[in-house]
DNA sequence: CCAAAAGTGTTCATTCTACACCCATGG
DNA sequence: CCATGGGTGTAGAATGAACACTTTTGG
């Protein structure tokens, strides 16, 4: 989050305010909560989100990232959970919080503060479904996001910041790709995902190197070129190594 | 936050939940809010962590971080340089989101969702301030605190995994140091910090070179040993290595 | 004088980078 | 046969770790 998480020197902006006791407190009890979760999958080479069109008011029929009010009564990583699986049908998918967005102007029925996500799936177990809360749902290059509802530009943008960062990191690439890839696929992913380029002979060793991609018996098929072998990643080792110390770069 | 941010694979709690459109709307506005944030200082070798004894119901007289409800026409970070300057009687400290607690029953008269902050002082400009939350505040050693109220507990051991990532990874540490500073005093810090040791001659080699230290013409005095250079960190310069692709890195 | 921390230079080992080369497949 | 990406080895450069040595202050 080199870029996401700027440094914050700010001056205060000069709101006033009455003392604390001598507000009831039902006052500040009228919070909503909300979630919205920046979804990327990765295909040829592109880098994805899921775009909606929104199913209710407001902003009713315009483009949004998937997100939805919190329940009274819920967790927020269950929310989370609910929203991804009521859009893709899939369960178990990786996310994390990036940021909290509560500008007191920013949803125009009332006060509600929204708990920004990013979510990685792996594009080809993808089931899209509608919802409650949106009409429809579709794959979007990155490159090519059209304007959003609410200051959902701006959450989308901060997770892509976060991933770029989070990627270099944390083993956290690998949720884009099939369970079984070959390095190269691995390799192209990153190059996408930076915007850079690697030398592949030294890409290869550094990842190897590593030690926690698991060698598989079984080598691509149909490909037009040399079969490349396959790997997993294997999350043990990586719990394993990262408990003594090691700590995954680039 | 290589460990603050885990991989996220927990299954859904299986929670249920009345269709959206059954449920009233203002039955959505009812979540309480705050911040709470872990304000941490430097001293003689020890971090330390400014803690509260709580002026307000609940857990009044107990042990807590700083932290209060946000008001409803109040943004977020507004609220946390309010009440880090009725705690300091300073502006300008630096603060960074950490993460949001929301568990349903974390706090006992209702649903508050709570954002998690650390904020980086230097000690010598601290001026301790009670305040309506606060009955007194403490310095307290980071491997003495106490048990604290609601999830505070929780709050502040994120916290303190936040800055010791970020205190890695971008050049956060000087917050914590005077303005003028030895490299000694600078190697003493990231030490403590982060319970390594290094070589002073490679500390000052690799610190130097990345050329975001600015060198004074000024000792230091009164020292019972040769008198070491003094240094401030340079905020133009690294924002300038910054956007030419430079990363900070131990 | 001594203790204590500042500050510098050099050596050796390790890691990184660039690049050349061979391999296996489909068309 | 060719094009395409898979896969390996190596030399030289750059970086990092260890450590010895000199300097300047207060007591």
């Amino acid at each position: 989050m080199e870029d996401a998480q700027e440094l914050n020197h700010k001056k205060d902006s000069g709101q006033y305010h009455i003392p604390y006791y001598q507000i009831p407190i039902d006052k500040f009890f009228q919070f909503g909560l909300s979630v919205d979760c920046v979804v990327f999958g990765y295909q040829d080479g592109i880098l994805k989100i899921l775009l909606i069109k929104r199913g209710a008011e407001p902003f009713k029929g315009q483009w949004a990232i998937p997100g939805d009010l919190v329940y009274p009564n819920e967790d927020i990583d269950v929310a989370v959970r609910r929203i991804l699986h009521d859009l893709t049908g899939l369960d178990n998918l990786y996310f994390e919080q990036t940021k909290v967005y509560g500008q007191v102007d920013r949803h125009p029925i009332g006060r509600v503060v929204t708990v920004g996500y990013y979510s990685l799936i792996n594009i080809e177990n993808y089931n899209p479904h509608a919802s409650a809360w949106a009409d429809s749902v579709y794959w979007i290059d990155v490159n090519d996001v059209p304007k959003l509802a609410f200051d959902h530009n701006l959450i989308l943008n901060n997770g892509l910041k976060t991933l770029r960062y989070s990627v270099r990191n944390r083993p956290v690439g690998f949720e884009l790709l099939p369970t079984k890839f070959t390095i190269g696929q691995l390799q192209s992913l990153y190059e996408g995902l930076l915007n850079e380029k690697y030398d592949k002979a030294n890409f290869r060793k550094r990842i190897l190197s590593m030690n926690m991609l698991r060698e598989l018996k079984e080598n691509q098929i149909n490909v037009p070129h040399r079969p490349g072998r396959l790997y997993s990643f294997d999350k043990e080792k990586y719990d394993q190594l990262k408990s003594k110390g090691f700590s995954f770069e680039l």
